[in-house]
RNA sequence: GGGGUGGUAGGGUAGCCUGGUCAUCCUUGCGGCUUUGGGAGCCGUAGACCCCAGUUCAAAUCUGGGCCACCCCA
């Protein structure tokens, strides 16, 4: 029952999963996992807070899961990118398929021949969609919760189309900026590379991806978001009749964040006493230890409870009353391990004197308040919050060093993440990736400030790019 | 991509080499008594040899294949 140390990453991450009731991860396929009652809510919080985000100014669609070979195989690159990676409906019943079909692992090749339906004008652009479905990849290695998955069942990609090249550049700041907001907002610190050409989503012009640094100081992607310019349209055809009469290609964008913002979310902030979330996102908000003593007024120790919880209920908290026979020391373990954020202890004392015993998740340290002043409680756990925030933040820093040669970068690629100057060229960035024997991230674009050296790494020229290393999940 | 280790109850394990008695222990679940301010105790009870084939009078144990998990290296 004892969670291993944090310091044991992997363990602990695949126990906590496990005994936090995030998912089960017992299901008999390679790569696949359900998810359980309790994780379940706290995914329902983080997508219903990104689909809030997206809701701005996207539209919510959904795409069939089975793509036919033939639109499947329209795009060279794309095809080249996934193809080791995709499962096939060959049959139906016993009868072989003239048409075989692909699981979706991402959706372009199933929503753009239908963009091509739904687009004849400029006045039918910007078009902005998005959908939130699971998608299926054949990983041969290594598969975790949440983290590598046959079955990705959380992937939110998004899909814009737009006239201009500058229009779609555009839309990519944007969708950067509404990760970032995503990602602020729960806590996750996160580095923003281009990511290098051999590197890009397979048919996009180029690619930026959000990173975050994990306990053991290998980095996770956790959002993409690829510039496709005409390179699908072309393809599928995907053209629009200019204010002049003219048909021009439409310019693309996509962006997608999957559970992985999950896994992240419980690898950073959790500790040896398991999850730890923020407030908004927690499943359970607050919980309430009732105190019994034997004959001790146990009936009104019990109303007090459920008082406060509904009190808390107006205020839009989720709240459990914790009235099993565990004793209140197993009940404060099994919570904090469910990392509810702020536990309420009420006993004879507290009735008597009418305060309320708080602790936070974070610090659990335990302090005392009035009963009337339990709408303070709300404030305090945004404090508390805030606090989580800057603690992650500082996490990442730390791992996170401007290294002036080949020598350091590869000591501390190990560690985190290695940056350092980088003339651009394929020829040095290869190299780097073979001498520290780690995965160049690309040129830093955002979530850190950095100044580059001057000269590259590799071969001492004019480095106008700082780039990152890292070992990756 | 290469290598290694393993799969026994809901979770964690012993037994396997050397085939043969009621398959070990901890934990969890359930019922009861007693208790409750940081993982209580006692009594009772339930629950397992990954799958398929083979060898054998007899397989958790040996052989082959499959599926799954974990670790190390690239």
């Amino acid at each position: 029952m004892e969670l291993p140390e944090k310091t044991r990453f992997s363990e602990w991450f695949n126990e906590l999963i496990f005994t936090a009731e995030i998912m089960d991860v017992r299901y008999p396929v390679k790569g696949i996992y359900v998810w359980m009652p309790f994780g379940f809510k706290l995914r329902r919080k983080v997508y219903d807070y990104l689909r809030s985000l997206l809701d701005r100014d996207h539209e919510e669609v959904l795409f069939p899961l089975l793509i036919p070979e033939h639109e499947f195989m329209k795009e060279a690159e794309h095809i080249r990118g996934f193809e080791d990676e995709v499962y096939w409906v060959t049959h139906g019943g016993l009868e072989e398929l003239d048409v075989k079909l692909a699981l979706r692992p991402t959706s372009e090749t199933a929503i753009y021949p239908i963009f091509n339906l739904w687009i004849r004008t400029h006045a039918d652009l910007p078009l902005k969609v998005y959908q939130i479905v699971n998608v299926f990849r054949y990983e041969t290695k290594h598969t975790r919760p949440l983290i590598r998955l046959r079955e990705v069942t959380s992937f939110k990609e998004a899909h814009t189309v737009h006239a201009t090249m500058e229009e779609a550049e555009n839309q990519v700041e944007k969708a950067v900026n509404l990760y970032r907001e995503f990602f602020d907002t729960l806590g996750i610190p996160y580095l923003i590379f281009q990511r290098p050409e051999w590197d890009k989503f397979p048919g996009a012009v180029y690619t930026l991806a959000f990173d975050t640094i994990m306990p053991d100081g290998k980095t996770l992607q956790i959002g993409t978001v690829h510039n496709l310019g005409t390179n699908f349209a072309e393809t599928f055809d995907i053209k629009f009749e200019t204010p002049d009469g003219d048909h021009e290609y439409a310019c693309q964008t996509c962006y997608g964040i999957s559970e992985r913002c999950i896994a992240a979310l419980i690898a950073i902030h959790g500790d040896n006493s398991g999850l730890v979330l923020p407030f908004r996102f927690a499943p359970i908000q607050a919980v309430i230890i009732p105190v019994l003593f034997k004959g001790e007024g146990r009936e009104r120790i019990m109303e007090r409870a459920e008082e406060i919880k509904s009190e808390l209920e107006r205020r839009g908290w989720d709240v459990v009353i914790d009235d099993s026979e565990l004793r209140p020391g197993a009940k404060y373990y099994r919570w904090e391990l469910k990392g509810v954020p702020v536990r309420i202890e009420i006993g004879p004392s507290e009735v008597e004197n009418n305060t309320l015993t708080v602790s936070f998740r974070n610090d659990k340290k335990k302090f005392e308040i009035e009963a009337d002043k339990i709408h303070e409680l709300t404030g305090m756990a945004m404090e508390n919050d805030d606090r989580l925030r800057e603690k992650s933040r500082r996490f990442m820093e730390e791992r996170i060093r401007m290294c002036g040669s080949i020598e350091e970068a590869k000591e501390h690629a190990g560690k985190g993440v290695a940056l350092f100057g980088w003339c651009g060229k394929t020829s040095c960035g290869e190299e780097i990736e073979n001498r520290l024997e780690s995965t160049l991230l690309g040129i830093l674009k955002g979530g850190y400030n950095a100044e580059s050296p001057g000269e590259c790494v590799v071969c001492h020229e004019n480095a106008p790019y700082v780039a990152g290393s890292a070992r990756t999940y």
